[in-house]
DNA sequence: GATATTCTTGCAACCGGTTGCAAAAAGCCT
DNA sequence: AGGCTTTTTGCAACCGGTTGCAAGAATATC
């Protein structure tokens, strides 16, 4: 069926490792025999099985891809970007959905059946344990928008938390609000933890300011949507910081929907920065992380792993930048 | 360093070969020697190599998902359905970004390096020839989302996109509106030019109602915007349909913008019900592609495709329906 | 209990490559 | 041309499994 490196070598003339040999960097060939080599395999039609040579090499350039964020549209730009990344340094993704999986075992065993080379978990809602049980089976691996912790026990890539919750909280001081909240996303998961915590703290200072805080059930639209059909019942504060887009867009709509304005009678701040953040018809103000660079960060990193072995665990993390669009109302 | 057959074998005190007959479903092996490898195998971590398996087996497990739609929010629901519709086969997909590729023969290379067993290629803006250069190259593929022919030269998994063209001008029939159009995406794109079709054939038996067409220059909010501020600056329709969902959210947005009300001023109707179509402040009504069907049909058929040999091409078209929301006025 | 039949098992070859090693070839120098 | 160094090459073993085959063990049959 498939041309295969005998093949190659019967019709060159040549032996097998002649023909392994012109397809491997750096190996020591003529270029004479190379040139038959390569004629052959031209005509053949024949590329060397990477599945095959991984055996020998121990490398199968394969990097296991693991989420469970496949309803966060800023997930698309992300998954958009990892395979592009890892394309571009010749590696191949292999997309783990873990969804309703609650037990991180099954897809350690998986990516261990494919060899992959180093895994990234790309979840802001994952606990830990899923990034760390990769490690625990020696696999290089890395958590993008994963949390930050002064001793992480895996590579963690992404943003402060903690500093983006102070940066919206500064961003409503600065306009004056008087009655601010953090609207976050589920309470067990990290990230809404430490948005929350930075937000809180932030406000701790400025005793003129009410603060209040409550959850949403998940990180989606229904869910901020649902949750501020609540505030608003109970009587909502002047300006929300929303954990997430997606939220924030769930709120902007039972905002409106109750016939208030933004950023007239409430004002709204999300995080993120989705493409859908920025389309005219929803114009939201929010908190833009550096996709790009937490992505190639993070690929960079689980690369050196697999080249160069384990380090002490590393957390990279990039600044975040206020994007100001139409929710927020204007400083004084 | 990872442990082998060999290690199992020597610690069970058997053969290689009855370690690999134990892992191997429907293979001869006594209960009284499986129990003895089943314990040296847990006790050494044991879990057999699928690539190294591959090798003789031929089957690598692995299907390459290739799509170029890393920008229409629909798709981060086709890869949540086709990874977990492969997870639960026991299949694996190796994801291939061709947003900027346009030869396919690097990615024929690539996945034909990686041996995988079949190909599914989601894309509604990639030419046949990409399905086609898969098959080709002797590997199962099914294109899903592509375009349907009478005599289609791979599978072809998807929708009756002129029937949708249709449906959507019975739609505006039954609503009156006297002077309607097609905003389509590309008109390269095989898709547009289908549903354009429908649309404009269902209508030509409409000699009362006035219908135009145009198209934006791709499948996206931007370009949907744009065009239908081109068309509100000439004198817009009453009635429009959209191509797509983003592009009809981008209308949507112009539209308002411009100060007309929709539906009171414009209606329109958009095409694949993404899952923000039903957010309460898009309220899109739109034609409900079955996600799940055409996925499932998919898998089904490159599997079917791997498992008994190539069978004349067949195209799976999955019949559509309209989800009534808040962007066309109700019949009269 | 002897023979025929079916199950199990290990051997050895193979899947498609890679690689250490030693022999052969080529290149360099005098 | 002869001797020495450097390159190039093929052999053979190996990566981690699978599988056809024949021998051995277990079970069935009479």
């Amino acid at each position: 069926m498939a041309v295969t490196l005998k093949d190659v070598a019967a019709r060159a003339g040549v032996s097998r490792s002649a023909v392994s040999r012109t397809f491997t960097e750096g190996a020591s060939v003529s270029s004479k025999t190379r040139a038959k080599v390569q004629r052959a395999a031209d005509e053949l039609g024949y590329h060397p099985n990477a599945l095959a040579s991984s055996l020998t090499t121990g490398r199968t350039k394969l990097i296991g891809l693991v989420s469970n964020n496949f309803h966060n549209p800023v997930f698309l730009e992300v998954f958009d970007l990892f395979t592009r990344g890892l394309q571009d340094r010749g590696l191949r993704p292999l997309l783990v959905n873990l969804s309703d999986e609650t037990d991180p075992a099954a897809s350690v065993r998986m990516l261990r059946q494919y060899s992959v080379d180093g895994v990234i978990v790309a979840s802001s809602t994952l606990p830990p344990s899923f990034a760390e049980a990769f490690k625990q089976a020696g696999m290089p691996v890395v958590h993008s928008f994963g949390r930050h912790s002064r001793a992480p026990h895996v590579h963690v890539v992404g943003i402060d938390n903690a500093a983006c919750g102070r940066m919206a909280a500064e961003e409503l001081i600065r306009r004056d609000y008087r009655r601010v909240a953090f609207l976050g996303g589920p309470e067990s998961a990290t990230s809404t933890q430490d948005r929350a915590r930075g937000f809180l703290t932030a406000l701790q200072t400025q005793p003129q300011i009410q603060v209040g805080f409550s959850y949403a059930s998940a990180y989606s639209f229904e869910a901020g949507r649902a949750e501020m059909q609540n505030l608003l019942r109970a009587g909502p504060a002047e300006a929300y910081f929303c954990g997430d887009d997606v939220l924030s867009v769930g709120a902007l709509s039972a905002v409106q929907e109750a016939g208030l304005s933004v950023p007239g009678d409430i004002g709204l701040i999300g995080l993120n920065d989705m493409e859908m953040a920025g389309w005219q018809n929803i114009d939201l103000t929010t908190i833009r992380q550096p996709l790009a660079a937490i992505i190639g960060a993070s690929i960079d990193l689980v690369v050196d792993t697999v080249d160069h072995g384990a380090r002490a665990p590393e957390a990279r993390l990039f600044p975040c930048e206020v994007v100001e669009r139409g929710t927020l109302r204007p400083p004084a």
